[in-house]
DNA sequence: CGTCTATGTTGACACACATCAAAACAAGAG
DNA sequence: CTCTTGTTTTGATGTGTGTCAACATAGACG
């Protein structure tokens, strides 16, 4: 498809006004390729446990140490964090030795609503 | 690996018992396995646009004839399709010649409401 | 019955992706 | 400086998936 799409990262910016109502009216190809990729990248398993631990935690952060028990090598771990930073969903901090990720809210809400809109269709 | 798994479909009962808020606790293998096979089915572009034209169609109903226009060939449209109805998203049934496919409510209800608790992180 | 339109299915292929082993990089401790 | 621990990057590999062409099925209409 020549994929020479020169967005490698999502902003909240971009998230934010990319997202129309699902059921508002039918997305368009350039909004659709920017909530997809967000959608995908909580599509894995492994990323959605990951993306969940770090919303459990207090504050919405937790170091890498303390979400590594999903079952895979701790490099398929950073993989996948860069993932989910590099789709938005996620920030990273160097803090020390340790580095802390920490949960977008904005992004979550846009997709959020978006969802629950397209819930109350009539 | 050794996806053995038996579950073909998402049915609305899976789906509503799968989601504890995403920022409540860290989210189960399993939990997670059931809820990224929804987001999964959203994280392509294609999938997305035909989604989003049958939600915001009168009813949340629609003909594949009238949301054919994503791009891809009519064999991948209807592929996108069945994965949509896999997933739990779609329902479709055949009302003479055309087949209508129809939103699931309660599957996008508790997507939203999984994000949208996550969302509220403090 | 035969044909035509509308959808779905099969087979094949290319690209993307999840995963791990090994190496590299970063930061603190001794 | 060296060593140890935590994290990321690189290389390689197997599996998954999006796509289309070709064929198959279902109903309508004459």
């Amino acid at each position: 498809m020549s994929n020479a799409k020169v967005l490698p990262l999502l902003e909240p910016d971009v998230v934010a006004a990319c997202c129309p109502p699902l059921n508002e009216r039918p997305m368009s190809a350039d909004e659709a390729e920017v909530a997809a990729k967000m959608f995908k990248a909580l599509g894995d398993p492994v990323r959605l446990r990951l993306f969940s631990a770090v919303a459990s935690h207090e504050g919405g952060e937790a170091c890498v140490c303390d979400i590594s028990d999903v079952g895979v090598s701790q490099p398929t771990v950073s993989h996948h964090l860069k993932k989910l930073k590099e789709a938005g969903l996620l920030s990273s901090e160097r803090r020390g030795t340790w580095v802390y990720y920490r949960v977008e809210p904005s992004v979550l809400a846009a997709m959020g609503a978006l969802l629950a809109g397209a819930a109350k269709t009539a």
